[in-house]
DNA sequence: GCAAATATGATGCAGAACGTATCGTAAGAT
DNA sequence: ATCTTACGATACGTTCTGCATCATATTTGC
């Protein structure tokens, strides 16, 4: 397949390239011309590793996204807790954050970068539940949405910092939503 | 001040051009040659009343954005509800969509994206609590990041169907992670 | 080791979009 | 009626784009 040296050589090196790139000086710099200069490339090995802007896009994504995740072992809402705290640690770094939302503005009329956001958001979603299954508590879809809507909400749009008290209330509402919290304090 | 009808005459003409534009072929194809042809305008128009692009998007976003909010009166949970509707139904037009989404990724690194985002993100808010005032209910930061959040994560990220039924379970999550549900059903 | 496959470099080229400048004309303001 | 100014027309150099061609260097398979 593709181990080859070379593809796998240039292509990490490219793409660390890339990210220092963006990081300066944001994602509309980030054109094929400026990136072959800086990587020290010609733009034609450019097009033969990503023929379209949106593929580097997600390349960029999908490597940079699975950071390393917290221990699991822990009760659920600890877990949700530094959980979140990674998703925004993650979105820390201007290179991904740069990334994400050209992203998911290229995925208004990208299959491409919709399906690369799917496979973002089905990778993290398990994640966090292979993490909540000792604690016995799945996360369903509409809890991902608020959860990690939230913290994407304050990083892109409000543009506040996302303090650890902020990661702490939304886990607490959470927590205190569930179900089995509403009319009751008991649980199997 | 600019109360020349010329200038809101072709302005206006031109933001409904772009829309259709973005509508069309998305924001990617949004480039000052293309609107200029298709709105029958040249070019240095443009640049006059859009020095930047970024500028061209906010006016899209902040004229686009105030949509008819629902009457106030009712109770909390119904007045949440309706919000998140026009939230999820202004989001329904691909133009507000595009210019939106990328806004919000030139607000990495443009100061006036930022701020635009800013003064959406601070409409919507007082706009929300002014319809709540009357049920003696008001919204924080984090609430609103998390209620307003969980409709864009669905509609931006996960890009699936923003459901009735996803509002009513999101904004029943909100309504019982209240600290007067918490403990207790008695309210002052 | 050697030969075949292929990734990359080097270079060129036409087209599109950009950003800006100048000047004439027509519409609106006073 | 005159002054102001928004707009059209046109032009120019620059940057970026896709794509083509060919030589060179690296890797792989034997």
């Amino acid at each position: 397949m593709t181990t080859d040296p070379r593809v796998e050589r240039t292509r990490l090196h490219v793409l660390q390239q890339a990210r220092e790139l963006i990081a300066a000086d944001g994602t509309g710099a980030l054109t094929y011309t400026a990136l072959a200069k800086r990587a020290q490339v010609t733009r034609p090995t450019l097009y033969r590793h990503w023929p379209t802007p949106t593929e580097l896009l997600v390349d960029l994504v999908l490597q940079g996204g699975p950071t390393l995740y917290p221990y699991p072992g822990t009760d659920a809402p600890t877990v949700v807790r530094a959980f979140l705290r990674s998703l925004r640690d993650g979105m820390g770094d201007p290179a991904l954050a740069g990334a994400f939302s050209a992203l998911i503005s290229a995925a208004e009329h990208d299959p491409t970068a919709r399906s690369a956001l799917h496979e973002v958001t089905q990778n993290r979603q398990a994640a966090l539940n292979t993490l909540l299954a000792p604690s016995s508590v799945h996360i369903q879809p509409p809890e991902l949405a608020q959860l990690s809507g939230a913290v994407l909400f304050q990083r892109f749009i409000a543009r506040t910092d996302v303090t650890d008290a902020f990661i702490d209330e939304v886990t607490d509402r959470w927590w205190h939503a569930r179900p089995e919290h509403r009319h009751d304090d008991e649980h199997p």
